[in-house]
DNA sequence: CGGGATCCGCTCAGATACTG
DNA sequence: CAGTATCTGAGCGGATCCCG
């Protein structure tokens, strides 16, 4: 009778209902593991630049301090998203990171929101002009 | 000389780079506006349910507080996301949201991030029964 | 009903310093 | 270099009360 899953809705009018939970629990799932305003962030530096080293990432990403990029990387390799290669044949240990092949399923995510913040970036401006209540 | 967006990386090794703070920047720019745990979820209901109630809408997205829903309305509201629909005719006073044309250019956004969470999902389950460390 | 105002605890992120 | 440790403050979100 109960689903394990979303008791708190789809009770009355089901078909729609249903429908609409059932992408807002997707949406959801995706949000816990690649939402935050950082992780998308470093997928895309690793899987268009291969190998990079703790610090390059942090200088690529701009605003990020160690511990939250640490604590990212480790989210991020426990979900599988990202590898992490250590040479410890040389002194100062050198570490990089790598995307791995999961995180290539997150092409057309990573490529549909690029897409809609470059346009929306462009609406914006117009906006500013048109909007005459910016005076 | 210096670009306006994104001073701090392209300096040394450019085409490369350049192309990923592209990327990178319309991301961000996107994350910036539907980012957190609630915006696009809120979108997804009210384009799946169209005119939807405050309370309707909170008790549709689970475990999100009135203060909070009201924040996000609001910040969604501003951004063009969401149009705010007063009745004030009737008493108590009866108000409704409704997902306007832009929050419509979400949808491909919307689309690749619940099939992309649809599967994660699956793919989670299989990690369970493969990982052995879990007992 | 649809929120706003207030208080308040608690986490998170920044800054700084330190280590192998 | 690649982080960890510690402290600390802001802010987020919960709970409660209140109002039109």
């Amino acid at each position: 009778m109960e689903n394990p899953i979303n008791t708190s809705v789809e009770i009355q009018d089901a078909p729609c209902r249903a429908n609409c939970s059932e992408n807002l629990s997707a949406v959801e799932d995706a949000i816990y593991v690649i939402g935050g305003k950082w992780k998308l962030k470093i997928i895309i530096v690793l899987q268009e630049l291969g190998n990079v080293r703790f610090n390059e990432l942090q200088r690529m990403i701009s605003g990020i301090s160690a511990k939250v990029l640490s604590n990212e990387l480790k989210d991020l390799e426990l979900n599988g998203f990202v590898k992490r290669v250590v040479h410890a044949e040389q002194t100062p240990v050198v570490v990089e990171y790598i995307s791995t092949d999961y995180s290539r399923t997150l092409k057309t995510v990573i490529m549909s929101l690029s897409e809609w913040g470059r346009k929306h970036k462009s609406n914006i401006r117009e906006d500013v002009f048109e909007n005459t209540s910016v005076r």
